[in-house]
DNA sequence: AGCACGCCGACT
DNA sequence: GTCGGCGTGCTC
């Protein structure tokens, strides 16, 4: 008598396979992973059932080679919450236990400056009055979404904290999520200092030997507090009690491959499956959650004002209007000040991409990337055209390809040309910089950051990464060189982080450098973005954006779901594409469900010379989309060499 | 997703 | 004659 066994695989294969296995074989766990043969291959397969017949219609089960854990990685509530992944997302109950669990590939990550801001965190004697009230909201609440919805330095740090010990003491676990690796060690040492319980951590740059050995101190109950990036979400914790998820509104929390889960969802569907608090905090909510706090589904807890003191700094807004030069008379006046007065300045830009790309001043011909749609960055260290998706290289050009015009020009700033700027400013002063290309020689991060927190460099250029590294004793200027980059950008999302870029440096800015300056130079002050974050108005900017995505049917009104169709031959693209759309825009009108739109070329129709085309859902009823959508592409047979890319809640549309 | 099979074109 | 393009089918 045979018994069998049912894996899954982390392949693009909705179905689940039977084997059988061989008597003297002691049966592997629910949970555990096995070797198995599939078809000429051997692949490692995830043990999700053990039905009691054979399915029918097969004539032969093969026998499973051997286990691979000795303890299983899962047990069935975990299972079932990879079930939903799967569906919610539109992946294979595989793929989705790959991500799920430590076997996961290695997701990407920028590179950051790891802010030691949490360093500073130091233990009051006592709680401010807005912070008492919010730890007495959710401790005499029940269980449910919860908002610290306060400035840096309001001392929300010190509340996600006593949240966390009130869960503890009751016998519950804690996962506490941070949008990027390079957070995770400051919070890891506040928190094992301050909690007298074995904390693990979990993210995608350990090895695999250590996220397992994470994994398993953390299923065997030894660690009941996890701290991670997105993906510690799963967290194989018992008696889940608190979800802490910082910094809410950052992207880092969405994941960009398959499966595209948001961590906020994730987080939301195990709380209220476990009954457990989800307490979220930021300074700059995203649009989502203000208007659930407006809405009272979440409840807002508000820390007002800075615990250790320090009011905000005042901001300058300078407008950039017909220059062509990355710095303004203002800023350059203030750095100046800043060095006399034997302070340091740090200047800020938004991307090293999207700027800095030349063009033809009298055609207006730009020169792209020949296999992405988007324009290629001029790099005078290496006296190349670089395209910053698919790292394609080639040399400038003299002549417009288009018009025969000799008057090319640069537009747009990169952090190479600001630096230039300042040395012809300032060619007495030592400027570092710090954005990837730099950083990608390795231990420039950390030898330039020395550099400056010691005082031997007056100024510290840089993107998004010295964003969160404002935190250096000796600053006194951050200038934000243009605040508007990214809001020409084709997305419903560019105005809110546009918003909350300018308000989160400003806000950094003043919790460190309590005397500090802040100057904003935009090309577009009048944007509602740029003008309402320099002010600090955060409810006009919140109603304005709302009222913007209320009349384009945007989310929180209604939410999307994007299908990308990729691949190389553009013929076959457009005509799956139009077919696809044919498909669903019936059902989804005749049900009144939902809206489609499209076929489309993505803005950045063309990356690593595939064709992108797109369709959004708006949906009406999410639900009965989502059912629709799955029972579609259950049917769907996809044409080779093409991919659709399914996105729920799509968080950028480019 | 791989990996084989199979059926047509242009190379030693 | 065969090396190799990529269309088609299948994996318990």
């Amino acid at each position: 008598m045979s018994r069998y066994i049912e894996l899954v695989f982390n392949l693009p294969l909705n179905s689940r396979f039977t084997y059988t296995m061989s008597d003297h074989m002691p049966t592997p766990e629910l949970g555990s992973r096995v070797m198995a043969p599939f078809g000429r291959r051997k692949l490692p397969g995830f043990v999700v059932g053990f039905p009691s017949a054979a399915p029918v219609g097969l004539k032969q089960l093969r026998d499973i080679e051997r286990v691979i854990d000795a303890t299983p990685l899962f047990d069935d509530t975990f299972l079932e919450l990879a079930i939903w992944v799967s569906e919610m997302y539109h992946c294979s109950l595989g793929e989705a236990l790959s991500a799920m669990t430590p076997t996961g590939r290695s997701e990407r990550e920028a590179p950051g400056l790891g802010p030691d801001e949490e360093a500073y965190h130091v233990v009051p004697d006592q709680l401010s009055a807005d912070q008492a009230k919010a730890l007495e909201a959710v401790t005499t609440g029940s269980p449910g979404l919860y908002y610290l919805d306060g400035i840096t330095g309001s001392g929300k740090t010190e509340v996600f904290l006593r949240v966390a010990e009130f869960v503890l003491a009751r016998g519950q676990s804690v996962i506490y999520l941070v949008p990027e690796i390079a957070l995770t060690h400051q919070v890891v040492d506040t928190l094992r200092a301050r909690l007298s319980v074995p904390c693990a951590v979990l993210h995608s740059r350990l090895t695999p030997s250590q996220r397992l050995g994470e994994w398993n101190r953390i299923r065997s109950g030894e660690a009941r507090v996890v701290i991670g990036a997105r993906s510690a979400v799963f967290a194989p914790l018992q008696d889940l009690g608190l979800i802490v998820l910082d910094e809410e509104h950052e992207s880092g929390y969405k994941s960009s491959s398959a499966p595209r889960y948001h961590a906020r969802q994730v987080a939301m569907k195990r709380c209220a499956r476990a009954g457990a608090y989800l307490l979220m905090g930021s300074a700059t909510p995203s649009v989502e959650a203000w208007y659930l706090m407006e809405q009272g589904r979440i409840q807002r807890l508000e820390l007002r004002g800075r615990v250790a003191g320090g009011k905000l700094p005042d901001i300058d807004l300078v407008p950039l209007k017909g220059s062509d030069k990355a710095l303004s008379k203002q800023l350059v006046e203030e750095i100046r000040a800043t060095h006399s007065a034997g302070k340091q300045s740090i200047l800020f830009l938004n991307r090293r991409g999207f700027s800095y790309f030349f063009h033809c001043r009298s055609c207006g011909y730009e020169m792209k990337c020949r296999s992405c749609s988007v324009n290629l960055t001029y790099h005078k260290q290496a006296g190349r055209m670089v395209c910053h998706y698919c790292g394609y290289k080639t040399q400038p050009i003299q002549v417009c390809p288009d018009c025969g015009s000799l008057d090319l020009g640069y537009s747009g700033f990169g952090t190479e040309r600001v630096e230039e700027e300042l040395s012809a400013h300032f060619p007495d002063l030592r400027i570092g910089r710090l954005d990837s290309d730099s950083v990608r020689v390795k231990g420039s991060l950390e030898t330039t950051i020395t550099a400056f927190r010691k005082g031997e460099l007056d100024i510290l250029l840089g993107t998004q990464m010295v964003a969160k590294g404002l935190n250096f004793p000796g600053v006194r200027l951050v200038g934000i060189v243009m605040a508007d980059t990214g809001l020409q950008m084709p997305d419903f999302r560019a105005a809110e982080r546009c918003f909350g870029l300018i308000v989160q440096v400003a806000g950094r800015a003043g919790r460190f450098v309590p005397d500090g300056r802040v100057l904003v130079q935009s090309f577009r002050p009048e944007h509602a973005a740029v003008r309402l974050a320099v002010e600090g108005n955060r409810e006009a900017f919140y109603r304005s954006e709302l009222e913007t995505r209320r009349l384009l049917g945007f989310p929180p009104f209604s939410r999307l779901i994007r299908i990308v169709v990729r691949g190389k031959k553009p013929e076959l693209v457009r005509a799956t594409a139009e077919s696809v759309a044919t498909s669903l825009r019936g059902p989804l009108q005749e049900q009144g469900v939902g809206e489609l739109l499209g076929p489309a070329d993505c803005p950045l129709a063309v990356i690593s010379g595939n064709l992108r085309v797109q369709l959004l859902i708006r949906c009406g009823s999410f639900d009965r989309v989502q059912g629709l959508l799955s029972r579609f592409l259950s049917r769907f047979e996809s044409p080779r060499g093409l991919h659709l890319e399914i996105d729920v809640d799509p968080s950028a549309l480019l």
